[in-house]
DNA sequence: TGGAGCCTCTACAACGATGTAGGGTGGCGA
DNA sequence: TCGCCACCCTACATCGTTGTAGAGGCTCCA
């Protein structure tokens, strides 16, 4: 078994409560008496028991990240961030999978397996606007993601509709004008999906170009698949169109593939551009022009904002905070 | 603050441990008593505290797993198959990030954040046989990747040699003689990239094909970028070949798209085969043949013997587990 | 009628750590 | 010499849970 502060504190002949001195710096501690102690650890391995820590200190050290699925590159990355960001702050990062779906993402914020950790860093995907009361929970919380505004908590999120529109507008500067959706969801406005073609029909009624529904294509999950399959669609549509926006960058992969393989040029006959900005999007051929949506900030300010979340429960108002965007060029969508 | 077994207790008129009784199930409780305590439990909203329990049993309910990076998609899917196991068996999976350097896999092994966790499934990619005996830890532990063999705990892994073998036997047998390799490690012998360089060569020597240094191409991370940096300096050497094995699938996407930059089709010219089937390897522009390693069958196992481990830490010798593998023959190799 | 044995429940100790209160030292100034 | 204070250390209670021992009441059979 482990060595306990008992274990230690017989063998260096002192209280239980000194050897915990010792171990968190307590400084009135004779140098002698510190030494034996020490030497009384390093003998037999002493590591304090972090379960028995939290549950006098009610801190365990450990946050959750609650993501859809980790399969989905989007997600992949982020959860590579804050695992990173977390680390700089001494946290270790608990990573739940929801697979997107509204019942266990409900189930998952009610979840009692949660109070192994100080807060959650929650990416919702299934849920909508009438779960809001499910967001009161009683702690640290950070939500990501676009299902919901006016939740009563912290949330870290992109300016979807901001940079659809400017995404959009990149293709009708370099001269596009019929550009076809990939990736919509049906009768959803509240998501990524809804708020990204917000943005497109805003740069559209801009320019004065028309909206035509039979060049968006509906999917489901972003999955590359979904991506081709959508495409291959719209091809079989008999429609034309001369750019297309793939509502996030695997998306955009897929229906890049499944134009190729019905003899299109990319981007001569079709321009493409993606969302998210994948490490992947720069190794495609050809390389992917999309948004940067400011991914690395999110992971970042989600971390900071629930630490200070943790430290001081109460604090201020919830507040919602917007990563900056960029384009990207690459090969896809050259500028006009 | 949250609600106690003792607050419990004293609403139901009953002892604390009679309430655990009702809440952990244990049969002899009267009817009459089993409702007062449940709704109690109900009008407190009381849920246990899983720190305490952790404390009193022994056992936290969660694992980690360290892998080198989730950017890196192989890692990410093996992630997601990891929590996806996990979770069925009731597990919750902390993941941890080793950025693939040995200091800190070693300090990893040996750190007390560990000890929120009954066990470790560990992805080694910076240690080396000489580091065998850091594995030798107070804790459960499955070991993943191949750095290491022979190491005192159990190893799931795949069979890269064999798999290599095969994917370059592949090549040959449809007509390919000069094969270029993408990914080797300088001098490396013991991890994935010397076992796969080990079983190319068998391939080679088996059909009487002779080992040529001049196309073999060197990295150190498995990124796409490194793939295609790799086979552009193949390129400039100004060598002949027909084929190459991408170590990995990213490596051979990188290296796929560095080729047509150059002007050469796939596979016309050069036929590619990768290593992992990623999902993304289906949706390359041209597909990419692969080896499919039986990551499922690894993320699966890992979560077993972790969880045979944790009920029996003395239990059985430690075991060597080896995944199938089989060839997924896609557009950018076909069969001869 | 007197146990034996089951059912139902309680009291207490324990898991391993930390906060609080307080008990001895010794030095220093009055 | 006394009192005060800073320093060093200890004893004990506590965090919320579960295992152990056992108390009391009941049924049932000899």
């Amino acid at each position: 078994m482990a060595a306990t502060l008992h274990d230690v504190a017989r063998l260096a002949g002192v209280s239980i409560k000194t050897v915990s001195n010792v171990v968190n710096d307590y400084p009135h501690i004779r140098p002698a008496t510190r030494a034996r102690v020490e030497d009384a650890i390093a003998e037999l391995g002493y590591t304090p028991n972090l379960t028995a820590r939290s549950l006098r200190s009610g801190r365990t050290g450990a946050i959750a990240l609650a993501v859809p699925e980790l399969g989905l590159s989007y997600f992949a990355e982020l959860a590579a961030a804050v695992i990173a960001a977390a680390e700089e702050a001494g946290l270790v990062v608990l990573v739940e999978q929801t697979g997107g779906d509204r019942d266990r993402e409900l189930e998952l914020l009610r979840s009692p397996r949660l109070n192994l950790t100080d807060g959650l860093i929650f990416s919702a995907l299934g849920m909508g606007e009438a779960d809001v009361a499910a967001l009161e929970v009683p702690y640290p919380l950070v939500l990501l993601g676009e299902r919901i505004f006016g939740a009563p908590c912290d949330h870290v999120t992109m300016r979807n509709v901001e940079a659809a529109r400017a995404a959009t507008e990149y293709l009708i500067a370099s001269g596009r004008e019929r550009i076809a959706v990939v990736g919509a969801h049906e009768g959803e406005v509240i998501g990524s999906a809804g708020l990204r073609l917000r943005g497109y029909r805003e740069a559209l009624d801009a320019h004065g170009l028309p909206f035509d529904e039979s060049i968006i294509g509906y999917t489901t999950l972003w999955h590359r698949a979904n991506g081709a399959r959508s495409m291959r669609e719209l091809l079989d549509r008999d429609v034309t169109f001369d750019a297309v926006f793939g509502l996030n960058d695997t998306l955009a992969l897929g229906a890049m593939r499944a134009l190729q393989e019905s003899g299109r040029r990319v981007p001569d006959d079709v321009a493409v551009v993606g969302y998210d900005d994948l490490d992947e999007a720069q190794y495609s051929i050809p390389s992917l022009t999309t948004v940067d949506p400011g991914q690395a900030w999110i992971a970042r300010t989600a971390v900071q904002t629930l630490i200070e979340r943790i430290e001081d429960p109460a604090g201020n108002e919830p507040r919602l905070l917007l990563a900056d965007f960029r384009i990207v060029e690459r090969e896809s969508a050259p500028a006009g």
